[in-house]
RNA sequence: GCACCCGUAGCUUAAUUGGAUAGAGUUCUGCCCUCCGAAGGCAGAGGUUACAGGUUCGAAUCCUGUCGGGUGCACCA
């Protein structure tokens, strides 16, 4: 249970009744009202704005909203105390078991703890990666598939209904030049004469490519012509190197439920569809677009062309829908996936892009919105770009050469559970530093080893405690029973209070697409069980296991295992594994 | 030239979506192991939230402008 949603529930329930005895204003803004920790915890546990809120509205003091609302919370049993403060914060305490019955709660629910029914089985499809098949992942993609994953996790937390989705483009191009080298590459592991020109499509992977062709074909396709082979070439280049992208996403413990092929989605005409309804809504005409102003490209010249009225929606000019040739744009088959994923029944959609696309996002937002009836939500997110250090030193990335550092060499030397739990450690729009040595490092200053030090020594606790009381029973469900009153610390109080604001954080990370903040709770928690730790050992008589004193020590360890549960929880979110022991 | 994103302690950054005295880590200094994992903990210090206005009970957060950094700019994907 989320006690702040409940007690904002209270709060608006004595609102409600003190606004007719006291013949308040109708429509006031009740859903303005916040109801959260503070953030210093001296000012209470939970703190409300509703006074300063409503007190304009309704043209009276702070105070007079607060005196009604006081007199009714303190009529609930948990209530501790009521008070309000300048300029007109309202602050509440609830009475400490409360929060202690909360660690209760932690061990008879268990990893379900947390879990919230905000989503409602709501339908959200989150795309991410998307990657296009056209050689290996490298490092500038696990961010944002890590962030995808995550937050894809953190919904189905929530209570939404999501799909995991993947955007193969396996059209276009840059495909076609991907096929031509590997063509090129295939004669070349054959040793017959190439009559086409080396494409300048870079990457040594291609040569395994051509070879992996070689096995596959012999010699079948040396004399073929570009249109006989060219398809044949295409199709088994993607496959192969979609095989590829999928075991690094395994690897990562990154599972797609859907990959969705945009040669499929053209072949199956969506494009057709979504066009009537953009022309029903008198969105596209055919015109001319004016050259960009202080870069106009050499070749420009102005033709007439299909576009799309984006800028109905917001978007700087409006754009193509057809390619000179008339076949589709990029654009165009976006919209129809869009559309595909509508007709799925996905109202709600979540694209996660590499920040070098910030220039597409009030298109497609524009188009979805258009082909919805505005009925449709769809949330772009941005992952800034990943600098990669060694040492402090930039690793150098020649995109050119096709020298990348690839996700499987990040894998290789820092591991998936480093790697997924660094890319949370920023918020998604800011860039991110990532030093393969420090990251690997095992000190405070590493996230990572820091949750997972707390995870292990809380086990490690469980562990000592069973080998001191061996008749007790330490399962889950005999700790929840336990007499959780007798904490009484204020370190302990401290992560109780953490420990049972889970729920909320799941919630509000859910609600603003945030999963780092997962990340960052964790790391609170972390820290708040180490320091409660170490009270242990300026002051014996706080240790978590007293040898003769059954009864505490029950309670204790009680605390000790809701905080790994809730460790858990939260790793898993992110995809972590959890540590039971970090010695080697 | 235009658009989008960003600007917070020396460095890397957070801030409960508009809340109270802007929190952490890192670095430096000094403490805490007879003891459940010192791979930890405690204390000190560090800020005009780039700048200037505005909105209001209240702004790092919203609006306008300026400066600085990044990204993108018909037809590619």
């Amino acid at each position: 249970m989320n006690i702040f949603n409940w007690i904002k529930y209270e709060i608006k329930a004595c609102l409600r009744s003190a606004a007719i005895s006291k013949k308040w204003p109708e429509k006031l803004p009740f859903e303005r009202i916040t109801v959260e920790p503070p953030r210093d915890a001296s000012n209470g546990d939970i703190a409300t704005n509703a006074a300063m809120i409503l007190a304009k509205p309704i043209g009276i003091d702070p105070y007079d909203i607060y005196l009604p609302l006081a007199e009714g919370l303190k009529k609930l049993e948990s209530v501790k105390s009521v008070e309000i403060v300048e300029p007109g914060f309202i602050n509440i305490r609830l009475l400490s078991g409360v929060w202690l019955a909360q660690v209760s709660k932690i061990l008879e629910f268990g990893q379900n703890f947390g879990s919230s029914r905000m989503g409602a089985g709501r339908k959200v499809n989150v795309e991410y990666v998307s990657a296009n098949p056209t050689g290996p992942l490298h490092a500038a993609h696990a961010r944002g598939a890590v962030f995808g994953d995550a937050l894809a996790s953190l919904l189905e937390k929530a209570g939404f209904q999501v799909v995991r989705e993947y955007y193969v483009n396996d059209v276009g191009s840059q495909i076609d030049k991907m096929a031509h080298s590997v063509y090129f590459r295939y004669l070349e592991a054959l040793n017959a004469n190439s009559n086409i020109p080396e494409c300048d499509y870079p990457g040594e992977y291609l040569k395994d490519l051509g070879k992996a062709l070689v096995m596959r074909e012999g010699d079948n396709l040396i004399n073929a012509l570009e249109q006989e082979w060219l398809e044949p070439v295409r199709t088994f280049a993607v496959e192969l190197i979609m095989t590829n992208i999928m075991k690094d996403l395994l690897t990562m413990g990154i599972h797609m439920d859907r990959f969705s092929s945009e040669r499929a989605i053209v072949k199956k005409n969506v494009i057709s569809r979504a066009l009537a309804k953009l022309e029903e809504a008198g969105l596209v005409y055919r015109g001319v677009l004016t050259p960009p102003k202080g870069k106009c490209p050499d070749d420009w010249e102005p033709r007439p062309q299909l576009l799309f009225r984006s800028t109905k929606f917001g978007d700087d000019v409006d754009r193509p829908l057809q390619k000179p040739d008339g076949s589709w744009t990029y654009f165009s088959n976006d919209i129809a996936y869009h559309m595909d994923k509508v007709e799925r029944g996905y109202m709600d959609m979540i694209d996660v892009f590499g920040a070098d696309h910030g220039g597409y996002v009030n298109r497609i937002k524009a188009a979805v919105s258009a082909i919805t009836a505005g009925q449709g939500n769809l949330d772009v997110k941005l992952c800034q770009i990943v600098h990669m250090l060694d040492g402090g030193k930039p690793v150098r990335m020649s995109k050119r050469s096709g020298n990348f550092v690839t996700l499987s060499e990040v894998l290789d030397t820092v591991g998936p559970d480093v790697l997924r739990f660094i890319m949370l450690t920023r918020r998604n729009d800011q860039t991110l530093e990532f030093d393969y040595r420090q990251v690997s490092e095992q000190s405070r200053n590493n996230p990572v080893f820091y949750v997972q030090y707390a995870h292990a020594r809380a086990c490690s606790v469980i562990r000592n405690a069973k080998e001191i009381f061996v008749a007790e029973d330490l399962s889950d469900f005999a700790l929840s029973q336990a007499e959780i009153n007798l904490l009484t610390d204020h370190n302990e109080l401290k992560l109780s209070k953490l420990l049972a604001s889970w729920p909320r954080v799941v919630e509000s990370a859910a609600s603003s697409h945030e999963p780092h903040r997962v990340a960052f709770y964790l790391a609170n928690v972390a820290a708040a069980f180490h320091e409660l730790w170490s009270k242990g050992r300026e002051n014996a008589r706080l240790r978590f296991i007293l040898k003769n004193e059954r009864e505490i020590t029950m309670a204790r360890i009680a605390l000790v295992r809701a905080t790994a549960t809730v460790i858990a929880s939260g790793l898993k979110i992110i995809g972590v594994t959890p540590m039971d022991e970090l010695r080697g």
